[in-house]
DNA sequence: TAGATTGTTAATCGATTAACAATC
DNA sequence: TAGATTGTTAATCGATTAACAATC
């Protein structure tokens, strides 16, 4: 459905405007301009306008944007104006965070089922759901429907996780686990790690001692 | 002391070669090439060859790289060969997972404070740490010699407690809350957002009903 | 109208890759 | 030696920005 040729760098900054607008409405506005978001996401506005316009012509010359409407274009795009159902595997420290942070129910989208291979684990309440035994994941996946996954496993297990995700027919899969997957090109995937994030800062430090 | 020019998004897949290089030597390995580590982390040799020669030669041709030579050169340009301390804001669930994230210890990154400003969570323990009231941060900071902050609080907060932690005299900031913040250029800043990604990869799906 | 800001083009800037001499 | 792989150059590719006509 979506238009071809848009850069991957594109689609990763619209979530940062719509998140931005969305801000800007709570605090009353009505109207804003690429001037204003590039200041407010340290990106130029000539930038903002430039990825714009790869989707249609959203502003008024002389005039802005009407941050209701665009925000209401930004959520059609990315195909975020709808329900997406996500299972989350590991129920350890970082499965509970994630359940507990209600930013994705916030933004449609839904954490639809916790699993964990441990026995211990399985059965026990993680916030509103119930963790569910991994070996039960295929099966789940399907018929819940659910489109993303969330790896929250120790890296040696990420690998293995990750194949049973595809496997199961998730499309998409956020992985915390400090390892790159190797997964078929058409299933989406965006690794996070603190570590290398902390390293590639500690590389612009000035030696010092502790 | 670190070379002018070196573009940051090499820097930033310096870990990657780290993490990696890591993993094989784990495995017993002791000599690989840039097709090898191109391979494993999908870049391409030639990236990967380009990359490591700003900062020297560290290979034999026909033969490859000694991954226990390689890994100690990466640690040394990165200056993770030395210890470095963190202070953690916001001892909720994220904040709870940070510190039980064995990640950071392991190189060489030391949770060493953790704060909060709810009366109810001051003085608890979390993990190894006594969570601590964040009108002591820079007060702590200074006495810690905290080199780093990770901002775990909710995204009304997160602005101010950046501010805070850059007035305290922190240097790099990892910043979990989905806002961009505004602060001195010479602060690193990176931030953490999985509905942002989530979101993008939304953007590439198929439609069909949730 | 005058002032402001968009959407878009062309120029610039920067990153990636192909190719190969050097050499282990 | 023959085969392999580096380090590096130059070419290619792609992303960002400056500038401005269009127009609200």
């Amino acid at each position: 459905m979506h238009l071809p040729n848009i850069p991957d760098i594109v689609v990763q900054r619209l979530p940062l405007y719509l998140r931005i607008l969305t801000i800007l409405r709570e605090q009353g506005q009505t109207i804003t301009s690429s001037q204003e978001l590039g200041t407010r996401l340290d990106i130029s506005p000539a930038q903002i306008r430039k990825d714009l316009s790869y989707f249609g012509e959203f502003g008024k010359q002389g005039m802005g944007y009407e941050i209701e409407f665009l925000i209401s274009q930004l959520k059609r795009i990315l195909q975020v104006n709808r329900k997406w159902n996500i299972a989350i595997v590991g129920a350890g420290a970082l499965g509970y965070a994630l359940v507990s942070h209600f930013g994705f129910e916030q933004w449609n989208f839904h954490i639809t089922a916790v699993f964990d291979k441990d026995p211990q684990r399985i059965g026990q309440r993680l916030g509103n759901l119930t963790v569910l035994d991994v070996t039960k994941l295929a099966e789940v996946i399907l018929e819940k429907n659910i489109q993303f996954g969330i790896i929250a496993v120790p890296t040696k297990e990420a690998q293995g996780v990750a194949e049973q995700l595809v496997t199961a027919g998730v499309r998409a899969i956020l992985n915390y686990a400090p390892v790159s997957l190797k997964i078929p090109k058409h299933v989406h995937c965006h690794s996070m790690d603190p570590v290398a994030l902390l390293q590639s800062m500690a590389y612009y430090q000035e030696t010092q001692d502790a």
